[in-house]
DNA sequence: TACACTACGTGCAACGACGCACTCAGTGCA
DNA sequence: TGCACTGAGTGCGTCGTTGCACGTAGTGTA
């Protein structure tokens, strides 16, 4: 790899770390553009030559601890593949990786809500609405995994990400537009088709 | 300060850092500039982009760390201006600081010998060619010291110098031309004119 | 002598980080 | 309502790093 892209990927990195960093510190949107850029050792103008918008920094670093905890996923599963035990802890990592991340703006950059771009919405339904079916067969493939137990992991990796984001969206306080509720919406029926009985509704 | 400056000056900080390790590893010229430029982790080019060539690197090498060990002269002056102790200590300081450094080419350096620069004889001037009075005079000023011992010290040091720079450059196998060695031989004159009789000429 | 090979050093253009000035939107306060 | 202030995001010129092609010098080998 060039050394170019290997300095601007290096930014591009630090700028994620230092953006992970700060919402677990303080929650989204708690911190400017400035304190990101010092926290990553750079300067502010380069924040906006790697992303358009201090959002499209969160929603991406967002993106990239969810795709960490399915990497993780993965290789603990390769690792002890028919031990009960470490899935119980798996689901705990999986699932205190979720509570980590800020999941309304991550569902809402999937279904493309915080701007019209189609390329967003198609990296929307390659994770969210990619079928069970489909997902279960990707990762029994890689994994090695029985196929069964795969399942049941998939049902509840996308059955705690669906419980924690409505928790997350009902305790900011209900922001969302009439639009955006009907999204949202939409995206509980799909993932409660795609989990099955396994769903359970927050009041 | 810029953070353009800082980058640029953290920069050539690196390359005159990896120049010490591989001067202290191989000797000098014992290193190519792609292997000084991996060791640095910038581009071969950039390196000409901070000296004019790879010896203008390793001269500005030597001189770091002559400059370091007077700062650090000054600074155990300092702090212990009467510790006959300390004293005897900084000599071993200073004569293992010298013994590190690549001599000849520092000499010769000094001298303007590979190439006719005029700033660089300046330079010499200012370092080499100064007077043991004027020296002296700076030293006791900056440190606080008792003139005398000063003078003890400019004589320890410029003496160390040249036998060990002698030293050098005999092991290195003689290697220098004609006219090279009468400025040399002219060095020595002027170095045993300025420390007297402190001067001890090895075979 | 001719030739391959290695390493130094240069000229040049592309690219990305950077600094700066600027607009714009949101917010608090008189 | 008017106004100051703060922070997001942009436009643009500058500067340093980088890659690449190239010329050159020294050295080993047939």
């Amino acid at each position: 790899m060039d050394r170019r892209a290997e300095l601007k990927a290096r930014h591009r990195e630090a700028i994620l770390d230092a953006a992970d960093a700060l919402i677990l510190d303080r929650g989204r949107a708690r911190f400017s553009v400035d304190e990101l850029a010092d926290r990553a050792d750079i300067a502010r103008r380069t924040v906006f030559n790697h992303f358009s918008s201090l959002d499209d920094v969160i929603m991406t670093t967002c993106t990239r601890t969810l795709n960490r905890a399915v990497d993780e996923f993965l290789a603990v599963a390769g690792v002890t593949p028919s031990s009960h035990g470490s899935r119980v802890h798996l689901f705990d990592e999986i699932t205190a990786a979720i509570r980590a991340m800020d999941l309304p703006s991550l569902v809402l950059y999937f279904f493309g809500l915080l701007d019209g771009d189609d390329a967003r919405k198609q990296n929307a339904d390659s994770v969210f609405m990619r079928s069970s079916e489909d997902l279960t067969d990707e990762l029994t493939r890689r994994s090695g995994v029985d196929e069964f137990e795969v399942a049941i992991l998939v049902s509840t990796l996308m059955n705690g990400i669906a419980v924690v984001a409505r928790h997350w969206m009902v305790q900011s306080g209900g922001t969302l537009d009439e639009s955006s509720r009907r999204l949202w919406d939409s995206l509980l029926d799909r993932l409660i088709r795609i989990v099955g009985d396994g769903f359970s509704t927050p009041s």
